[in-house]
DNA sequence: GACAGTCGTTCTATAAAATAGAACACTACT
DNA sequence: AGTAGTGTTCTATTTTATAGAACGACTGTC
């Protein structure tokens, strides 16, 4: 219990601290983070000034406000991730296939993100950075269970059936069901590598009627089948280094 | 002197240097990390916990990766930012229009970032999350000159022509040249406030042909003029909440 | 024109916490 | 078995982050 407190660096989690609730207003000043953030307003000056140093703050006036630094790190950490390089094109391919809904979800320790999404509405609350809660949502729980071999504690609440899903996966490979409280139905199958590590998954939007329903199942499990052939083979994805290294010019 | 370090917060620091590290390699462990950032083995592992309970990062096995966090948060910053709610759907319109391409870039202190593009061909090297440097891009560059008084440091080497740039911006309130040394022509304009603030700029593609060059241009300060318009009058942008509220069902 | 209420910034003594470095547990390969 | 690698734990020491008050500048109001 000593050592758990203290391997914790506290100053980085209050960096962050501010760094978030900027994100959340867009811009502020050092009083309203410190009010907002119950710290004193040097300590906050502090935390601004090596952020800024840092290149991820910038100051307007009196106001603080976030560069898009974070924007170029974050998307640079998705190319890296093998998950975007692998599935981003073949979900395209099958959103435009079907004409319907595909999002591409990376797990995390609490929630999964959306780092792909293709064929979506434009007033769609599904896209690029939406983050989904593991428990509450059809493709995070997919990750979930697919991720370990105990299933979720009873005491999580969740929706939906667990041990239902638990056995579509072990059947199928995929899971029927609503993609959360707030969306429709879809189909969701994780996304495994040769090791059985889950990488993350594939949610495909369900249109209504029931011919379609086969229609989307099976695309969804041949979707499946490829991207998990890429992680399989090492894909080399020469394609993408060849337009990668191209520079354009006008 | 005394001062200047001692408000820098120097564990905040390392673990960004960590995070940064991280972006690069994808993946890496402890001893990995500790060997190239020159830290300590526990240290370095004392952050990378930190951040794991922060969210930002995750473990695969005994190695260390980034979660797509930084791009939830990066998205919501460049929402959050007037520049990109104020500009995206005019740049695509202009793209569409002349079918060229147009960058949106965002100021910061030391590199300009691109927050939104359109028009580019899909193997173009400067997507959005590319960084420019501020004195080697004219993108860059018009915003350094736009955003202060007096012209930038002649040790800083620039390949552009700064005082023609400025003349050319004080006269029209937009430059030509080179987008950048990898890259080919453009019209470039920054994008002020009405407190004489400067945002970023604009750069709109210039394709080949003397006519061209003239549309481009009266193109590019149309732009302008409608990205800063929507800032003196605080847009209230009724259309992007009316969309971004509506929850999408498939 | 002085006043009160902001703001961001600076400063310093004190207490807290980050750190180095060695030891540990575990795995893989020889 | 042995060696070399990994991630992790631990502790004593010193660095350093922190609270809180004071400062200077600015913006209104009376």
């Amino acid at each position: 219990m000593e050592y758990e407190a203290n391997r914790r660096v506290e100053a980085s989690a209050r960096t962050f601290a501010i760094l978030e609730r900027l994100c959340e207003v867009d811009s502020a000043g050092v009083s309203a983070l410190a009010a907002d953030l119950e710290m004193s307003k040097g300590i906050v000056h502090n935390h601004l000034s090596t952020l800024r140093e840092l290149g991820y703050v910038r100051k307007l006036g009196d106001d603080y406000q976030l560069t898009p630094r974070l924007l170029g790190q974050g998307l640079r950490a998705r190319s890296n991730a093998r998950l975007h390089r692998y599935a981003a094109d073949l979900c395209s391919e099958v959103a435009a296939h079907l004409t319907t809904g595909v999002v591409l979800c990376q797990h995390a320790a609490d929630d999964c993100t959306v780092v792909d999404a293709a064929g979506l509405p434009s007033g769609a609350d599904l896209g690029v950075g939406t983050t989904l809660p593991l428990t509450e949502s059809l493709v995070g729980l997919v990750t979930l269970i697919a991720g370990s071999a105990d299933e979720p504690p009873a005491d999580a609440g969740t929706a939906y059936d667990s041990a239902g899903i638990r056995a579509n996966l072990d059947a199928d490979g995929y899971a029927t069901g609503p993609l959360s409280p707030d969306h429709g139905g879809c189909v969701a199958a994780p996304i495994l590598d040769a090791d059985g590590d889950c990488h993350g998954s594939v949610g495909v939007v369900l249109p209504a009627g029931e011919q379609a329903r086969q229609r989307v199942t099976e695309a969804t499990a041949s979707l499946r089948d490829r991207i998990e052939a890429r992680f399989d083979s090492g894909w080399a994805d020469e394609r993408s280094f060849a337009t990668e290294k191209h520079s354009w010019v006008g």
